[in-house]
RNA sequence: GCUCCCUUCGUCUAGUGGCCUAGGACGUCGCCCUCUCACGGCGAAAACAGGGGUUCGAGUCCCCUAGGGAGCGCCA
């Protein structure tokens, strides 16, 4: 049997971690089993899905990689198959019309509530002989089985029992004939022929009337692996007052999928002490059976941390497609100055993202226009006039423009004047960065190239002349 | 309120009755390296929610308590 699993989003809003990471999970457990990962958009709920979040959700999967194998399925176009559906359990005896008011129910539940129980419908229509009321257009019901129980042998949580007695008829078509929730669920996962459903626990509850409707439609439950949620720093449900939660809002933020995803796959799961994951490797060593059962809290300085190895340790080529896509936001084209591929290589280990890194790198390709001013006041003193001009005349004759003879120019006049490195080297770098912070200044000026850089210092001899006393 | 789920360093976790003086990672702090920022190296502080059992022996099994979460919709 092809193993077949699905990620089932409601197009309410953006891709969230949560939802990606249960996404992942399925995704993952698919591809260890050669099976089949389906996108389905569950937008029964006509009020709150929009467009823009079905193409959000897309967009954040394609980001990830996390490709399907069938879908998108909207349940939108399935209504006909679940009046069908529907019709059949009605005819069957296994769901029955509802007359009850809003009225009458709102008021068992406050009842109930008051009695210290739970609010469950108490079955009046089920057992309802006389002519239903003229001019009410009922809803249906599920008949759920009044005794025994219903156990869920949960990938992750163990075996769970639930008492039918706990369970009531839940409504699966509202009175204008539109299908429920629990019910849509049940009739996609029996006719898409899902073997394993992977989703958030909070969904857990609902699990037992969902296996009670495909026993009800002869169709042989799936196994279900409930994945805990996602807290915030606080303990509580990750929401958007705990920072970013939106996958794309990551992108934007400067992370790289890769890290993401790795990140993703150690909440809650972890093999040995390792920490690291390709892709490739989270596909041969991740099983669902092996996620704990608890919450976990996200953390962005782990997230952070991963994303600055996946940068630091990836190729300068995989990076650059990802760099210029924020250059490009800064208005940076990439072509206009050093090869990208050879600037990424200097500054991969002094990035945590790549927004840090495109504006860290905008120097190389644009002209600044004034100097940092804290790091001018610090490092753009007049004495230090007489060591950069004769710097500036060592680079102008240099043979070779590399960072190994920038290297050594730069040492033999600090040595000559008895200056320590850093006194040359920090004006230089404010000079032909406009900041005080830069890569190795050996590196950065042959990256500058030897045009650009004598320009810049000679604009910085300049701006010192016109300080001196 | 009821039902279900959960509970090891601040965080993610290892741990499946003796290998635990509780290991790793992020973060934090200290030291080293150093032209800046980083990278890197070395080191430190830091946890079994509480209480009862079971057992020669419990982080590990059982029960209770406390705390956290979810569900109980003509939302998904």
């Amino acid at each position: 049997m092809t193993i077949r699993t699905r990620f089932a989003p409601s197009p309410t809003g953006y891709l969230h971690v949560g939802g990606a990471r249960t996404a992942l999970f399925s995704w993952l457990y698919a591809r260890k089993h050669g099976g089949e990962f389906i996108l389905r958009i569950e937008d029964t709920d006509l009020e709150r899905s929009t467009a823009e979040s079905v193409n959000a959700i897309l967009e954040g999967m394609t980001w990830l990689g996390l490709e399907y194998d069938e879908g998108p399925f909207f349940q939108t176009h399935r209504f006909d198959r679940y009046r069908e559906v529907m019709q059949q359990l009605l005819e069957e005896g296994k769901a029955y019309h509802c007359y009850c008011s809003k009225e009458r129910l709102d008021a068992l539940r406050a009842e109930q509530l008051a009695r210290k129980e739970k609010p469950r419908y108490d079955g009046r229509c089920r057992h309802w002989g006389a002519e239903p009321p003229p001019g009410v257009k009922p809803v249906v019901r599920f008949k759920n089985p009044v005794d025994g129980a219903v156990v869920v042998e949960d990938m992750i949580h163990g075996r769970v029992v639930f008492q039918s007695s706990e369970l009531d008829d839940l409504i699966i078509a509202r009175s204008d004939g539109s299908p429920t929730y629990n019910f849509t669920v049940v009739v996609d996962d029996m006719d898409m022929r899902v073997t394993h459903v992977i989703r958030g626990d909070d969904h857990l509850n609902n699990t037992p009337r969902q296996i009670n409707m495909l026993t009800a439609l002869g169709a042989t439950p799936p196994v279900y692996a409930h994945v805990p949620m996602i807290l915030g720093h606080d303990g509580s449900r990750l929401s958007k007052r705990h920072g970013a939660v939106s996958v794309m809002q990551y992108r934007e933020d400067g992370f790289l999928p890769e890290a993401l995803l790795n990140y993703l796959v150690r909440l809650g799961w972890s093999c040995g002490d390792k920490e690291i994951f390709s892709v490739e490797e989270m596909i041969e060593l991740f099983d669902v059976n092996d996620v704990h059962s608890s919450a976990a809290a996200f953390n962005p300085e782990k997230l952070l941390w991963l994303n600055q190895h996946y940068i630091k340790s990836s190729d300068p080529e995989h990076i650059a497609h990802h760099l210029s896509w924020h250059l490009g936001r800064l208005g940076i084209d990439p072509t206009s100055g050093p090869d990208l591929c050879d600037v990424i290589r200097v500054q991969q280990e002094r990035s945590k993202t790549l927004v840090e890194m495109a504006a860290n790198s905008v120097f190389f390709y644009k002209e600044f226009g004034e100097y940092d001013e804290k790091a001018a006041a610090r490092h753009l003193k007049a004495d230090s006039l007489p060591a950069l001009q004769e710097l500036r005349d060592a680079l102008s004759v240099l043979v070779e423009w590399s960072p190994a003879t920038i290297h050594d120019a730069v040492r033999q006049v600090a040595e000559a004047r008895a200056l320590s490195l850093g006194k040359l080297a920090q004006p230089l770098r404010v000079i032909v960065t406009g900041r005080d912070v830069s890569p190795p200044i050996d590196q950065t000026l042959a990256l500058l190239g030897r045009e650009r850089a004598l320009r810049r210092l000679d604009h910085g001899l300049q701006y010192l002349r016109d300080r001196l006393p």
